[in-house]
DNA sequence: CGATAGCTTGAGAGTACTCAAAGTGGGTGG
DNA sequence: CCACCCACTTTGAGTACTCTCAAGCTATCG
């Protein structure tokens, strides 16, 4: 959900419980395409993603759709609003999953730790969001998509050598609804940062970053 | 904060406080155009909104804005990150504020009611800036200034006879600012509601709903 | 009553969209 | 194992919506 959060995590790592005491339900576990929640669905728990991608999605009656986050490792999804999910939740690759119930989310008389671990992270989807909103409603397209390379890469980001690379689990089409374009003018915006070489593209889902000071000076609005 | 949200309040009412218990410190009053606080700011107390409209804003360094939500009676603004404040919050009109200390919110030791209904307004606050997200990735001008109104018209309209009046006391370049608009557009939009009679201006503040139905099908997309 | 900030309208430009076609690559079946 | 197929991606051409720049208008305040 925070991959619109610009400053490195402070909060929760992504190997590690939201609590000192081991989990009581047990982790699950999903194949790639596969539904975790659907929009309307009663929450009865929430997840913290251990391991893969997962996105959540929000659709319109005539089909437009805006993926509001994708869940990365240490990511909470599913918080619920009067009882109820208001987005739904899809897997891009093989995910592990650990259930939380609800009940630890809503107060803290059984695990003190564990519930002010889930309000943190509530606090912080927030924050995101809010860095979202900037990304939605007043960045170019190419700004969007060098924002959301530049998140990627400190987040997920593996250096080989002098380069980041970054793996993208999820479709042109995922990034366009995810940025608010439309696919074609994502992957134009691919081809003008790869003759930019701002990047390189090692397949359509393995992006390394040649120069990560242009992406950054990009991503805040230096056209050049 | 709520300005989004597209169904009725379940949630808090606006006159009534968050806990049964007299709240410990004394309302907040302040006139028109003062700052409650700045981006960067610790956190010391989150405020609920007893009467008046706030606006909350986040800033891009070249000077770019966007408008986060609007804060109406009911809603609660400043909730933390890290310990600090991620937008800056300016009034609109003379306002009224319940402040509530953080350790409220962050464990609900000393008042659980209190501490469950302000996690509730943290999830009723993601809930609504996932609408918002539809609204400024995947709608036209048309359609953010109509669902802008419908969501206000929800909230705050008056029935004065057979229409619905709406009070707005933010500038052209505020909602400009919160839908992603320039000021220009939301001009030029209010211009054509007014032609197609959807609405009426009684002034610039003023805004008369009379076609609530042409109202919400605009918001949703029916274009004609 | 005049000054000024905010709002509206106009004309033209630019960015992203739509529609269309060609290219690429992963997966399946022969 | 290779070839075909289909879904996804890329590129192209033209359009449209919103933006920019500019000028007039309105209303609010001193």
């Amino acid at each position: 959900m925070y991959v619109t959060i610009s400053s490195p995590h402070e909060g929760v790592a992504s190997d590690k419980g939201l609590s000192d005491r081991p989990p009581t339900l047990p982790l699950t576990r999903l194949a790639p395409e596969r539904h975790l929640y659907y929009e309307g669905d009663k929450v009865e728990r929430i997840y913290q993603v251990k391991s893969g991608v997962v996105r959540l999605t929000r659709l319109l009656e005539d089909g437009r759709r805006q993926i509001i986050a994708f869940g990365y490792p240490g990511d909470i999804v599913g918080f619920p609003f009067n009882g109820h999910h208001h987005t739904e939740c899809e897997t891009l690759t093989r995910v592990e999953l650990q259930p939380y119930l609800l009940t630890h989310l809503e107060n803290g008389r059984s695990d003190p730790a564990l519930h002010a671990s889930l309000l943190q992270a509530a606090l912080r989807e927030i924050a995101a969001m809010q860095d979202h909103f900037m990304m939605l409603g007043r960045k170019t397209a190419q700004e969007k998509l060098a924002s959301f390379l530049a998140v990627l890469a400190d987040r997920v980001g593996i250096k080989t050598g002098e380069f980041t690379q970054i793996a993208l689990p999820m479709s042109r089409a995922d990034i366009a609804d995810f940025l608010g374009l439309t696919t074609e003018t994502v992957s134009r915006t691919f081809s003008q940062l790869r003759k930019n070489k701002t990047i390189a593209l090692n397949g359509v889902h393995v992006v390394i970053i040649r120069n990560r000071a242009a992406l950054n000076a990009l991503a805040e609005g230096d056209h050049g």
